[in-house]
DNA sequence: GGAAGATGACAAG
DNA sequence: TTGTCCTCTTCCC
């Protein structure tokens, strides 16, 4: 789940169900109790996402930091609390609503200079309003490691994780070996502007997809038929399946501890040049 | 019932 | 590059 969508979604629900509010915080698993003490019967006044981060501001200045990894999931229910399923490190109760903190990779309350700290280390975030593009750009042009290396870089683009890696090359065709130093400045504000947009369908929507109608396998994604389920994508676990555009295996490789997905066809721009031909494929 | 993976990131060597 | 941590789901026997 947990890409900068999720967590940019998150910080809305949780805003939305917490923000204004003095909160319980309690640590069922045992493993946050102390953390979670700090927090207790304080208010909490805004919640925020950055990349993969989510900072939760709390007055007396005390800031929860929550980093969800790989599989943690922070689930937002309505009151009546049910006692705590699984291993819970967080929950938090107001009296509009129960939010339960499981599996995370990080869970700590920080102060407001070291979430600046950490905010220092990551590049541009494409949900964030004030997102700087030109800081990435700057990572990019100088580099000799390949595109899909930098793009999983949180330094150079916070937020994209290895679905939106591997979909977004797959939608500018660009070869996943493509070094950072050829590409031109013009295809990477292509693919900056198509992260916006794509990423924000994704806060909207609470999954990702990235096919084109023109693409389509399934019934349209707003029908009550693909309702909940993953969203379709071009290339992202599709090893050995046929490319939607061109018909060619899907082909896997692992690139730095992890599975890069693409059509060897379709995906050939070294990114030297601007297309003149529309966008997408 | 158990192993393997998973949309992540870090430290150690 | 490998190992480690966190939890849950899926798949195979």
């Amino acid at each position: 789940m947990p890409e900068g969508h999720t967590l940019h979604r998150l910080a809305g629900e949780l805003t939305r169900c917490f923000a204004g509010d003095t909160v319980a915080a309690a640590s069922p698993q045992g493993r946050f109790s102390e953390g979670a003490a700090l927090l207790d019967a304080t208010r909490m006044d805004a919640v925020e996402s950055w990349g993969k981060h989510l900072f939760a501001h709390f007055e007396t200045e005390r800031i929860l930091h929550v980093h969800l990894g790989l599989y943690g999931t922070f689930l937002t229910t309505l009151p009546p609390a049910e006692p705590p399923r699984g291993a819970v490190r967080l929950r938090l109760t107001s009296q509009r609503a129960v939010a339960d903190l499981r599996g995370p990779t990080v869970c700590a309350v920080v102060t407001p200079e070291q979430r600046a700290t950490l905010v220092s280390r990551l590049g541009p975030d494409p949900l964030r309003a004030d997102a700087d593009p030109e800081r990435g750009w700057a990572l990019v042009r100088r580099s000799r490691r390949s595109l899909a290396s930098l793009l999983m870089d949180q330094s150079v683009i916070s937020g994209i994780g290895n679905v939106y890696r591997a979909e977004i090359l797959f939608r500018h065709r660009l070869a996943p070996t493509a070094p950072g130093q050829l590409v031109v400045r013009g295809v990477w504000d292509e693919l900056w502007e198509d992260l916006v947009v794509l990423m924000h369908q994704g806060v909207e929507t609470g999954r990702i997809d990235t096919v084109l109608p023109i693409h389509e396998t399934r019934p349209a994604s707003d029908s009550p038929l693909t309702e909940g389920r993953r969203g379709e994508v071009y290339v992202y676990r599709r090893t050995g399946q046929p490319c939607l555009v061109c018909g060619t295996r899907v082909r896997t490789r692992v690139v730095e501890g992890r599975n890069l997905y693409w059509c060897p066809t379709c995906q050939r721009r070294s990114g030297r040049r601007r297309r003149s031909e529309p966008r997408h494929l």
